[in-house]
DNA sequence: TTTTATAATGCAACTTAGTTGCATTTGCAA
DNA sequence: TTGCAAATGCAACTAAGTTGCATTATAAAA
């Protein structure tokens, strides 16, 4: 159910990608998109900068990161540890619906496959436009070594 | 819909409820529970600092909300902004679920009442707790004024 | 293949949210 | 009224994220 991707040639993948989006084909941006497609949760700019074989300077990263959001390549989560994470995919949109998993634990995020049905109402004169859920709970992981 | 409580004598429930929690009686947390009972939308550390009537000290303050938050007087709100915002009332727990409102337009924040019904799946191993969902668009000030 | 314009990077300095340690003050119960 | 724990204020700090600018690399044109 998680977002898992493990191709065989990922990089080709990932040029293809920068090429339709029209933006240059970094190094750095081609292990992004390697490392999006294979992470099985979201990732902390940390993450990111570690997971990196070369040494990416923090504005760069963080930058890349706003880019490829906007050209819907990867979307960000705010969850309540005050660190933003990223995982790969366009952010949703009117009306779609898009759980993430954090789990109490380890903090990790992990994007939620399959629309999750939501039914709500808002007031009078409030125009909603899309709808993000939180489930907290306790990962796989962590539910097993307790 | 919207939280909000302009009692005639919200001094006095606040010492209450201060009471209730074990809570010293403090000015500041008076002057924050009276505050939070009128407020029409969640409030961030700024909103706060500004709504109260003697200067307050920024840790003074974060130590307050953090206490009145562990003793269920208020929530915390982790919206796309990187600001947390407060509201009244206790976290959801549980399995409960707790909607908020933030508008794309002014950023605020708005609790809604009312449980907002939600279907949703996770993957095997994973023990959902409580759900948070967030719902953007444009809150009535903004649509009206567009 | 070389040139060139533009986009991307790296660095340093900055901003803003939130935290921590510690000395001083205040609420409240004995 | 006194004593003590809890609350406050101050200063210094941390960590996330941003900005300006000079340098470098990509990709398209010559």
């Amino acid at each position: 159910m998680l977002v898992q991707n493990q191709g065989k040639n990922t990089e080709a993948l990932g040029k293809v990608l920068l090429k339709e989006k029209g933006l240059k084909q970094t190094q750095l941006r081609i292990e992004l998109i390697k490392h999006f497609n294979s992470a099985m949760h979201a990732q902390s700019y940390t993450d990111l900068k570690q997971a990196m074989v070369k040494d990416v300077d923090k504005s760069t990263l963080y930058r890349n990161l706003a880019t490829f959001e906007e050209v819907g390549l990867i979307h960000s989560i705010n969850d309540h540890s005050g660190v933003t994470k990223y995982a790969k995919g366009a952010s949703p949109n009117s009306g779609q619906s898009h759980a993430h998993f954090v789990c109490d634990s380890c903090e990790t995020v992990y994007c939620m496959k399959g629309k999750s049905e939501l039914k709500y109402e808002v007031p009078q004169g409030f125009t909603p436009r899309n709808v993000q859920t939180i489930i907290r709970g306790n990962c796989a992981h962590c539910e097993s070594s307790r």
